[in-house]
DNA sequence: TTAGTTAATTAACAAATGTTAATTTTTAAG
DNA sequence: CTTAAAAATTAACATTTGTTAATTAACTAA
């Protein structure tokens, strides 16, 4: 049995065709380190299901500064989506931290698929469901806690982060300087 | 011309029909300022389109503060959704601010009718869309600006926030004190 | 109007975070 | 192993924000 039918089948029950049908819109690719999926200002036409390596979305202020949106790790779904639903330039970049293995999905031919398959269509609104209850989340966190506790709270949701992720990533991530981070690992270890 | 099918309607095309079905599922209230719909540990059952008023959606954290996530403004949806979804306890309360007019229709109803009208399926994914990007870029903004920045943003969005909703309201939405909105409301004028 | 209450501002000091630069540690390349 | 480059830490000082308390302003009820 296909692993990602697996996966996406724990997300909302699809059948195998729906399925297949997925897989003829789907490219599998290899990308290094650095690569960036999407751009800045791209107008993008794809969605990503990472399956290994590591992902980061950010965005970068009209001062320069580029702040993390996201850290993506396998498996699951990266995509510019506003842009996408919008069909406007992203204001996100999407690049891989790590070489990475990824499926490059054609969303609205996704979409398509959607109008005339209820399965997909169900699916779709389950994995906006997550990113919802997701970003929920993170901006309770985000206003909710100071900097200690959301960097406490991203080591419960990726406890070997300080491995996988360099100390300004994830500065940029909770919305400190690296500086500072070096002064919160020395306090909470 | 229904006013609120109209407002549906611009959000998805739905039949009148459809829009009837929704309204059988839904109830017209009044609330008095205070009044709390959704409450604390609430599992809830009901989502809320709100006509008239204002309504606060907030969080309480462990040492007992306050958090604003959001401020409703008629029209729009209100719904403690991740509770709804999960069929959990809400980690938010709902409270009107002013007194309300509200339209109170239950979500698991709501979620059947989905089940066979594609219409409203339709609809739900629009407004789960809208939700994905207006949290997303709440998120993005409570990374990248400072709560100068963050001040200035909501008087964008809410021209007259500051005679709609108390300065402690304001405060506890931007996620500083009380006193820190007034040097930083003196700094700006 | 007046007294009492609540909301907003101000002041004084503490704590958290930013900025810049120097130093140390780690990593990578030869 | 040695050296160069990159990453992380530390230090010194500035800025922002929090905390507590006092003061002023605005609102409400009698």
């Amino acid at each position: 049995m296909d692993r990602n039918f697996t996966f996406l089948n724990s997300i909302s029950n699809i059948s195998e065709e729906a399925f297949s049908e997925v897989k003829k819109i789907s490219t599998f690719k290899k990308i290094e380190a650095g690569t960036q999926i999407v751009k800045l200002s791209d107008v993008p036409s794809k969605a990503y299901m990472l399956v290994s390596g590591i992902i980061r979305c950010y965005v970068i202020t009209e001062s320069g500064k580029e702040f993390n949106k996201s850290f993506y790790l396998p498996v699951s779904f990266a995509a510019s989506l506003t842009a996408l639903m919008k069909r406007k330039p992203s204001v996100f970049v999407f690049e891989a931290l790590t070489d990475c293995k990824i499926y490059e999905i054609d969303y609205y031919k996704l979409m398509r698929l959607c109008d005339t398959n209820s399965n997909l269509k169900n699916l779709y609104t389950k994995v906006l469901e997550f990113l919802y209850v997701k970003y929920e989340k993170r901006l309770v966190e985000s206003i909710t806690l100071n900097a200690t506790e959301r960097y406490l709270q991203l080591k419960k949701e990726i406890p070997n982060v300080d491995e996988l992720i360099s100390q300004y990533q994830i500065a940029s991530y909770l919305g400190i300087t690296a500086v500072q981070l070096s002064r919160i690992r020395k306090k909470v270890s």
